[in-house]
DNA sequence: TATAAATTTAACTCTTGAGTCAAATTTATT
DNA sequence: AATAAATTTGACTCAAGAGTTAAATTTATA
């Protein structure tokens, strides 16, 4: 059972369209804890419904199909990684912008109810190819964060997509484990894990 | 199309139920590749059969059903694990020790044709409590490690699960990108890795 | 060459879950 | 109160894939 937070105490005029659209995104990010949970291939349609309290027709008032919603859940995550990547951090160097955006990267995942689902091969051809485009994009700005930190000399030698491989693994992984209600506030491992991530790559 | 190593080159007389055994463990092995590139149930076991040059009947004669064969995968991995965590290093403190153990992690990942699965949830509940409870004893032990390195003076403060869940992260991320014949050799990953897990949990 | 093991062929059963649909009913907006 | 949107009900179709089987055939061992 998941609420859904929705127009409540807002004050304009009342929009059908925007009401349906933010639904809409309430529907995935609540189908997106379901994948992480269980598995896409282990939660069913009515699964994801009967979690939000509806029936499965009521469901596919809102989305096509399955693949649909996976993509949408990878969408979601993306859309919030570009946010936190636009982030312009003015006087600071490759190792402490990162160390911000990686800090916000946990933050986010952990907070928002947005997951950052690892099963692509799922996806239909055409919405894998987009995804794999979309991650390699984010990727490659990473890298590229992390060429700079090289130059400018706060973080160490090394091939740059390793020290990225890694660390994006510690972010892959986490969805696997957190539990909202779990022992870890996602604050706590945030600052963590921004450590971890920073000293792995430090400059001497 | 995935060869199988055999009693080539073997002396010792023949032993059928030897033989088969080892058929089985490499059934196992491409399967658990299978399994990796593309996802569990993105793979039918006909996929699997033909994948080893075979038919589904033959897949039939060495593995009862495709739940076993999903968790023979974790078997074989945890097996693994295993040995190298049995590998006593005497007179080296916590953090050499964590190094030497992860840098054969990566190594045997990307050399044995074994795969670090993470898809738990599509065991069967038997298997499933089995498989996370094999995980949580290497956990531990690793856990205990990492402890046993900060009494030691080698490994820096921290809540020791959150040091250990950030660089197994990496672990478990390394087969969804890693490719045999790919850009990266396994060394240079196991070295790489290893150096950016100890950088990040070093003391200073 | 005799024997047992390994594998093929090809057809079959069963279950699960995606996706559809139309008519009825409830809920919210104006 | 009138209207349109949101949701339910319940039954339905369809495809994919797991798992089975028995008889025939190939392959290796001794």
């Amino acid at each position: 059972m998941v609420y859904l937070i929705m127009d409540i105490n807002v004050k304009e005029p009342f929009n059908r369209d925007r009401q349906f659209a933010l639904k809409r995104q309430a529907v995935i990010r609540a189908a997106g804890l379901d994948f992480c949970k269980r598995g896409y291939h282990n939660t069913s349609m009515t699964d994801i419904a009967s979690n939000l309290g509806l029936t499965k027709a009521a469901l596919y008032y809102y989305v096509k199909n399955k693949d649909e919603v996976l993509f949408e859940c990878h969408q979601q995550a993306y859309d919030a990684m570009d946010i936190l990547l636009e982030k312009k951090l003015v006087g600071k160097n490759g190792l402490e912008q990162l160390g911000v955006l990686y800090c916000d990267f946990v933050r986010m995942l952990t907070a928002s109810g947005i997951s950052l689902l690892t099963d692509v091969n799922s996806l239909s051809e055409g919405n894998k190819i987009k995804v794999l485009k979309r991650r390699g994009k984010i990727e490659r700005k990473i890298i590229k964060l992390v060429k700079q930190g090289q130059s400018d000399g706060s973080i160490r030698e090394g091939d740059p997509r390793l020290h990225v491989f890694f660390f994006m693994g510690a972010l892959n992984w986490l969805n696997a484990w957190y539990d909202n209600s779990g022992h870890f506030k996602g604050e706590d491992i945030a600052l963590h894990f921004a450590t971890q991530m920073r000293l792995g790559i430090a400059a001497a």
